[in-house]
Order: structure tokens, then C-alpha cells, then sequence
DNA sequence: ACGAGTTTGTCGATCCGACCAACAATCAAG
DNA sequence: CTTGATTGTTGGTCGGATCGACAAACTCGT
């Protein structure tokens, strides 16, 4: 049963409120009671409360008047003390656990990113391994956290599916994973009972793009990751779509042309096959070790080499079914969809246009990340803040408050 | 911004108790107090006052402990009182629009439907003509209703793109409707100022299976409406999926086979043009302008003519799609696939296990509906119910309390 | 420079709704 | 018939949002 069918208590308004408060700080990095009684459409003496009960949990601070330097002057009346995220506040720690590489940052309540390490991973390491060089790099970038800030949690991405429940992974084809814990392999890496929260790569994606990137504001949009596989990460009326068991939105799989290639999963034609990174490297006569690089490639490339156009057009006939399946007023292209949507717009484009159902279609928009290559991580490390919104004292309660020396031993 | 961003203050909090505790019953019929407190989480005096409050408006009445009749004896103590909907209470009146026919039905609280009335529209029909005999249908079922009972609104099905923003139908390619604004239509035909909600014929069917059908607790299904054109509703998380517009679902123009014949979407190769109900009725050789009912025809088929196992093995190749896509726990097939999957499971099933992935396929489920063929009509009548569940207060200040007189004039 | 007008923060009082505890009602089981 | 269990009712309590009044701090016009 849904929410719908429970009641409200009285603590439940409190908690979802102050949350909400944290929320609206979270995003904006500082922001002045006016503007959160506005938003929030509480009275002013409420906010008045929640603020200063959000500054006695050391987790946000007042900030004077004046804001961020010489700021423009504003309208008349006397201005709004502003509340901003606490010097050593809380953070989180991301994980973004690509195909070659896994990369670790500290990232600020506000979302600012900190101190990032990252090591390459090969195809054949164990996760425990993997588990273990991740555990070494999240000890390197906290080292330089504040002795009293508090580590909330873990978030990590992984390029396949996970299983909501219990954040298991049941299948990674590009790590070579099946049924891998890989949240407990981390927490016992570390030694540390401390929050892990795993996600697919392109619903974290989304999140992050949701929250501080090209999405800002749009309450429907799809984020499609091109990391070897391909897989699209969906927020649909300002809510993540999840399915039954977390594996909405694999895309890469939906049919494209019944006599095409087999794949992987078992079946043949799948999208994935006709413009997944290893059809693309071909395409560029590119060496076969360097498909997990194939983003970073195509960076580099200037002018749009003619032997990808078919294939782009192809990424815009793909495009069209997620269009029809979930009618976003967003789509953005990441991973490597990233460059081919930057060499290859109009292809793309014109693949879309030919097979999406026209009011769809005219209620669409493509559009590039706002947050580069840097999508996937700020969304894990969005994902580690989710339980701080959602219930901030219970939250700081499960944190680690002397997470540095403790790492450090 | 969705809700999350908004704070909540106590006046919400008991419009959406109170909303809550009606839909209970709403749900049940009758439950106990008991029962109630339990489901909601909220204090015994709690429930006894949000009932209290509803009783005042008239919308639910006590029921004695003894329940419905000799029930069986439960568990020690003394026995809950219950509640139920209200003799002479409100009522909706639902709308089922099909390719050659309208239902119309009155349905109480509670879900129980009364009268009910049809009229066959063809497809030459103009829009308010189908206006005109809507409300005919309308005034007939009305005029059985009690006196006193207020009309709450009514729901509308249309198989077709419905703008969710305003009701307006974009495109109903079956009806050969672009952009008409039916609930004006009607509302102008009755001349009253009632509210009216439309939808998607499959997004209703799924609403309607999801409270009271085969998909009774299950958060994550779709209902599949095979009804000429082909659409899926979506309940994801226990919410409906809409997309930006509201044009989620359209998954019967997902890409099917690329060389498959052209389809009215202007596309090709479409799902719609492989299992369609024109190529069902064609392999049946049935008279082309018997299509629209190839519903009732299969109806009366017992044994599955050999010439319909690729269309169903084509339809589960289709739903595995839909399986990939949103990751579903129940699937629920009406229209024509009702009496497709009847006479052909094991093929249906076939094809999805075909082309779906391994995690997803293992989690769902393919199941016929509950309601039997009124799972859209019913699901009309839960829309029009909505609001009187998201604030009862409000709601009724827009019913209309003497509907019967006004519109027997 | 100074007052008028405007907007915001703060404080106490108030209101509203959920919660709690005690008690009465009503049943099953022994 | 007694005991135990469960539920409805009632009056009081508590938590949290709101309201009103006032002080604080700014802009703008003169």
C-alpha cells in the first residue's frame, strides 16, 4: 500500500518539514527565510522555528543579511537574514564505479564537491578487490575532511541492475558481477557501520541533473547513460520511477530490429546492439581495449566523423520509444551519448522526429548535462542525502561523527 | 516543483486524514474503526473523530458491529463498529467511451454500480452528437437516483490522448478526434456546472484494476487496453504514471519491426501494426467493419484458431517491452488481449519470455483483469472520485445536490 | 539627513488536531 | 460467573502551525 493509504501524525509533519527546510538549503547552498516561507508556504514564525532547530543539529548556520559579497541591492524592506549549510557540516561520500575507473569524492551538504581520488578497475578484478581499492580511496578523501564534521553515508553507482530492497546488485555485465553485495563488501572494506546506498548509474544520473543540473525544475525528465551498456534513469512528476523491484528504465533492451544481432541479455536487436559503445568503436576503428573509454574518445573529436551519422540517427529512432513509453518534457544525453549528441544534433534529432508519436514529440526537448561528466557521482552523492531530507535527526543519528580518525587507524 | 518541495501545514493534515479514512471505505464498502486505526497508524480518538466528521457530512453512516449479516465470529473483545458509505449517498457518473459504442453507468460510493445505459455511436459521428447522446444516457441514469444524493462529478473515458493539464482530447485517431474539449461538450449538453474529468482509456483501466481488480495491493502494474489502438496505463509506486502531458504509455507505437508496415502515427513498423485489431480480425477473416467488436467476437471463441499464435506470440514479444521498460510486477491484459491471453497463454507468454530480461521477467506477472470488461468504466468512476478523496470538504461544495430535478427538466 | 513606507524577525498568545489515560462496553474462554 | 482481551468514548494534554503586535532594518523621496 502506498502513502495514500496511511495517516499523518503530528511528528510526521515536523520531520517532513524540517526536511523539507534542509532540502530546500541543500539545493540553493544558502537561501533567506523569506524566500523559504514563500516556497514552503509556512507561516514566518514557523520557519522562524525550523531554522533555528536545523542550526541547534549544527547543520546549517545563520548567514548575515548582506549574503554572498557585495550583492545587488534588492527591493525595499528590510532585508532577509539568510541560512546557509554549516562550515564542517555534514557530508556524504560517492562512489561512481565506472567500467575502467571507479572515482571517489567528498561531496558538501549544499552539494559541493570536495577532495576526489579515483583508480582504474579492469574487467577481471573480483568485486572484492574493487571493494577493497574503493575502501583505499574513500580513507584518502576523507583524511581531508574536518575533524567534527559528520559523514552521513555512502552513495555509489553501479553500471547495472540494482535491486531496490536491499541495494543488491543482480547483474553487471560490464563489471562481470552477479548477485554482488557490493554495499556490505565496502562497509566491511572500512570497517565502518555507516549508511551505504547503491544505484544504477542512469537513475542516479537523473537525479543529480534533476536536482542541480539541466533539469532543474522539470519534473519529467530522462537522463540516458551511454556507459557500454545503455540504460536510462527516469523522474517522472518530480518522482523517481523505480518499478516493482528497481529495474525501470532499461531501454537498452527495448527491440529495434527483430533480425538485428543477438545481445548479451538473451535476446536479439536490442537497441543496445545498434548503438551500444562497442558499435561505435568499431565504426571508429577504434582498439577493442578502448571501448570503456569511448566517452573520453569522442571528446576529443572535433568534427563529426562520417561513418557515426547512421548511428546517431539510429540514438534518435532509440529515443523515440523512450519518448512514446514515459513522455518526458527532458531528455539528456549522457556518457557517451554525450559527444554524439554534440558532434551529431541533427541526426539525432531527425531519428527522433521520424518515429515519435507527434504530441510527444512537440512536448520534448534534448539537451546535453549541466553537470558534464560529472552527472552519475553528484547523483550518488545526492542518493547518500535522501535520508537526511527525509527525516534529518534520525539521519544525523545513524552518522558517523568521527569519521576521520576512525578511517585513519 | 513537486510536493517535497512545499511544507505542510495541519490544515492539510486533516484534509488528508479525512480524505484518507473515506477512502478506506471507499475501498472496502465498510470497515471497522479498529481496522481503520491500524491501517493509518493514527490513535483510536483519531479515527473516531475524522468519522465522526464524515457521518456529519453525510458521507459515510454507523453500521452496526454485527456487520453485514451472521458474520463469523472473530476475535475476543468487544466487537469494532463499522462504517460504511451512506444510503442515498454520493455517487459519480462514469463514462466509458469505446470505438463504436458509449457506457454510461451511475456508481456510488463505495464502488457499486447502478444503473447503467448504452447507445451505439459510429465513427462518422460528429463530437457533439456524441456529446448530445452522452448526455441522454446521462439524464436516464440520473433520474434512478435518489433525491437527496449529491453528484460528486463525472469521469470520462476516451481512447485517446488526453492533456492531463485540462481534459482536452488531442487525438482519438478511432473516434477521428483532434483537439475537442469533450467535458465542455458535455457539461454544455446538461447545462450543469459539474465537475468532469477525462482520461485514457488504458490509464483509467489501470486506476480501476489497481483499487478494486487484479491488481488489489500490487504498487507496480499496467494494464494493457487493447481497444482498436493499443495503450498501456501505468501505476508505478502506487501512483500514476502521466508523463509531462499525460501521454505516458503510448506503447503500442513503440518500435516493433522496423520494415513493418506504416502506421497511422506516421511511423513504422509499430507494435499497434503487428498485433492491431485489424490484423486479428483479418487473420480471422472476419468483415472489415466488425473490427470495432472484435472484443465481443473473441468472446464467444473457445478454442484458439491456429492463425492467431504468431499474433500472440507477437504480443508477448510486444509486452516484454513494456516489461523492460517499467519494470511491472502484474500486467494486466483487457480489451481484446483479454480473450488473446484466454485462448493463448502459453504462446503470450512465450514471446515475453522471449525478449524480456531475465530480472524483470522473473518479477512479473501476466494476469486477466479483475472487472472482467468494465475495469475502464469502473475506472472512470475512480477518477471522478479522486478529488473527494484529496479534500471531501471542498469536493462537496462543488457537488450537485439535486442533480435528479435539474436534469429531469 | 530624515521621515514615510515596506519588509522581515521575534515574541507571546491562540487554535487546531493528534495523542494519552482512564473508564465503560462487549465479547470469548474457562 | 469470572477473567482477560479488545474496542469506543471522554476529558485533558501536548506539539506545532498560525496570528497579532511590535521592533528592526532597509529603500526611496524630499
Amino acid at each position: 500500500m502506498p502513502s495514500s493509504q496511511r495517516g499523518t501524525n503530528q511528528e510526521a509533519v515536523r520531520r517532513h518539514n524540517l526536511g523539507t527546510v534542509l532540502r530546500h538549503v541543500h539545493r540553493t547552498g544558502e537561501i533567506s527565510r523569506a524566500q523559504l516561507t514563500t516556497a514552503m508556504g509556512l507561516n514566518r514564525s514557523t520557519i522562524a522555528d525550523l531554522v533555528g532547530e536545523l542550526a541547534e543539529l549544527r547543520l546549517t548556520e545563520h548567514a548575515e543579511p548582506g549574503g554572498g559579497g557585495t550583492a545587488a541591492r534588492r527591493t525595499a524592506g528590510r532585508p532577509s537574514a539568510g541560512v546557509r549549510v554549516a562550515d564542517e557540516g555534514p557530508y556524504v561520500i560517492a562512489v561512481d564505479l565506472g567500467v575502467d575507473r571507479a572515482v571517489v569524492a567528498r561531496v558538501g551538504l549544499g552539494g559541493r564537491a570536495f577532495e576526489r581520488a579515483e583508480a582504474a578497475i579492469t574487467h577481471e578484478t573480483e568485486a572484492w578487490q574493487v571493494g577493497a581499492s574503493v575502501a583505499a580511496l574513500i580513507r584518502h578523501v576523507v583524511s581531508w575532511a574536518p575533524a567534527e564534521a559528520p559523514l552521513l553515508g555512502i552513495g555509489i553507482s553501479v553500471p547495472g541492475l540494482v535491486r531496490r530492497s536491499d541495494g543488491l546488485v543482480r547483474q553487471a555485465p560490464n563489471l562481470g558481477w552477479t548477485d554482488v553485495s557490493f554495499g556490505s563488501i565496502v562497509q566491511a572494506a572500512l570497517d565502518l557501520d555507516v549508511p551505504v546506498r547503491l544505484g544504477n548509474d542512469a537513475d542516479l544520473g537523473a537525479l543529480a541533473e534533476h536536482n542541480r543540473g539541466a533539469g532543474l525544475g522539470v519534473d519529467d525528465l530522462i537522463f540516458i547513460s551511454g556507459n557500454v551498456g545503455v540504460g536510462a534513469g527516469i523522474i517522472s512528476g518530480g518522482a523517481r520511477l523505480e518499478g516493482a523491484v528497481g529495474y525501470a528504465g532499461e531501454v537498452g533492451h527495448l527491440n529495434f530490429d527483430p533480425r538485428g544481432p543477438a545481445c548479451h541479455c538473451g535476446s536479439q536487436g536490442c537497441w543496445e546492439t545498434a548503438v551500444g559503445a562497442h558499435v561505435i568503436a568499431e565504426a571508429l576503428r577504434s582498439p577493442g581495449d578502448q571501448v570503456h573509454r569511448l566517452g573520453e574518445i569522442l571528446d576529443e573529436v572535433t568534427t563529426a566523423p562520417r561513418e557515426l551519422r547512421p548511428i546517431a540517427t539510429d540514438i534518435g529512432r532509440g529515443l523515440a520509444a523512450v519518448v512514446n513509453a514515459y513522455n518526458p518534457s527532458v531528455v539528456i544525453l549522457g556518457g557517451y551519448f554525450r559527444p554524439m549528441y554534440r558532434l551529431l544534433r541533427a541526426e539525432v534529432n531527425a531519428g527522433l522526429a521520424e518515429r515519435a508519436m507527434a504530441p510527444a514529440f512537440e512536448s520534448v526537448r534534448l539537451s546535453l548535462p549541466g553537470l558534464g561528466t560529472d552527472s552519475v557521482l553528484l547523483g550518488a552523492a545526492e542518493n547518500a542525502f535522501e535520508p537526511v531530507f527525509a527525516d534529518p535527526v534520525a539521519s544525523l543519528a545513524t552518522a558517523v561523527t568521527d569519521a576521520r580518525s576512525r578511517l585513519a587507524g
